[in-house]
DNA sequence: TTAATATGTAGATATACTTAAACATATAGT
DNA sequence: ACTATATGTTTAAGTATATCTACATATTAA
């Protein structure tokens, strides 16, 4: 009895239900897979150095930055006039093995 | 020289820009979460069962299910009048580990 | 063939998201 | 203090997505 309420609960808790919900709303759009790709050989980037590499606007790219720090794919450091981006790349794997441990509880 | 033209093929050709885009977008909304986590106790449900759980029409609920089918989340299988959908675990966990990897090569 | 059930499709609307232009803020140098 | 540079914020427009209603298709039973 009491193992099925744990059990419930722990779905209910489970990452299929609350943060990762923005996690892949921030990971379906294009344009922040593309700039998630370009920290590939590189560890920080400011922001127009990242705007540089599109075609979009300066604002634009802003607004996905911050979208992603806010859904903590990315953090950023302040350096004088310019803030740095960077991967929070163990967030990232561990949400994802979190999500992939919840499908893996499927029938 | 070869190599480097070789590195940028394989950024350009990693999960992280085709179609884990669409897989993403699909898991991005929340009713499409709860769907799939219909299936934690259950392998299979008809298109009416899973409509049932929820308050959304019929026709929305088969919108979702059309949709994670396209992007592979989804199977269906018919059986007389019925449609069964189940989960494709197996395809899922491999999107998620490829992403997770691609995160890794990150800086 | 007709009726009933299960599901899908098309069109319309409402909401959310992406984008850019204009403006605001913050820092560094003169 | 003033100017230039880097970044963020606001507002508005265009686009995409979610949802519903009405209709269409497919299967089974009478």
């Amino acid at each position: 009895m009491l193992k099925h309420v744990k059990s419930k609960m722990a779905v209910k808790s489970s990452c299929l239900c609350c943060e990762c919900s923005e996690f892949f709303s921030a990971m379906a759009d294009k344009t922040r897979q593309e700039i998630i790709m370009i920290f590939v050989h590189q560890k920080e980037f400011c922001v127009s150095d990242i705007a540089s590499r599109f075609t979009l606007s300066r604002p634009t790219i802003s607004h996905h930055l911050n979208l992603m720090k806010r859904s903590k794919i990315l953090s950023s450091r302040k350096e004088g006039k310019e803030i740095f981006y960077s991967v929070n790349k163990s967030y990232i794997k561990e949400l994802l093995t979190s999500v992939a441990n919840d499908i893996d509880c499927c029938c």
